[in-house]
DNA sequence: CCCTGATTCGC
DNA sequence: GCGAATCAGG
């Protein structure tokens, strides 16, 4: 597969909403991630705005040089004092559904469980993608729960309706991804009122 | 181990 | 220009 004006135009769209480039190579098909991180630094539109997870490249010895490292590293500058205010857009349009239907208000025993989404001002995105997931979670017993696995818990301790998400975890978080977006907000609810 | 992006360099 | 291999980090 070759880089065509629209398989390169799609690129640019999924980079620009954040999705990963392995998403975007599997998405596009034909292309593994790294060609599609590739085309994006030759596009130059590598660094997103806090996206990512490393952002800096710091040159680093190379292990086994065969024949010789090339004085062709220019060093990359970085034309980009700060000047992407990047501004809050409107995400997802849609998303409309019930949320939360019945969820009994869980009492933590003793155990250091994470906030649940109760009377809390969430993302009704998050919440709408929380009860979705956690319609498909895989449902795991506290024993079950391993490194990657979703450690949302969901229901009643007291009760036999308890479980946890089990879904697959991100990048070292504790929970997947749906989770992830109602245990930690972003800090910036709509907290300013126009008055 | 899973994932992420960044960089290098032979092609 | 392309992207696999490699690196670095969460």
């Amino acid at each position: 597969m070759s880089w065509t004006d629209d398989r390169v135009e799609l690129l640019k769209k999924m980079w620009g909403e954040g999705q990963s480039a392995s998403q975007i190579a599997k998405e596009l098909g034909g292309v593994t991630r790294n060609a599609v991180i590739g085309k994006v630094h030759r596009l130059g539109l590598s660094n997103r705005a806090g996206t990512g997870t490393t952002a800096k490249a710091e040159p680093k010895a190379k292990p086994a040089p065969k024949t010789e490292a090339k004085p062709k590293m220019e060093a990359a500058a970085k034309p980009r004092p700060k000047a992407e205010p990047k501004p809050q857009e409107e995400p997802v349009p849609e998303t409309r559904l019930a949320v939360m239907p019945a969820r009994a208000k869980i009492i933590p025993a003793g155990q250091p469980l994470p906030p649940q989404p109760s009377a809390n001002e969430i993302s009704p995105e998050a919440l709408a993608k929380v009860s979705e997931i956690e319609k498909k979670a895989k449902r795991l017993s506290l024993m079950e729960l391993t490194e990657r696995t979703c450690k949302w818990p969901v229901g009643d301790p007291a009760t036999e309706d308890f479980w946890f998400c089990g879904l697959p975890v991100q990048a070292g978080k504790p929970y997947c991804e749906a989770h992830v977006g109602v245990a930690f907000q972003p800090m910036s609810s709509r907290r300013d009122r126009r008055r």
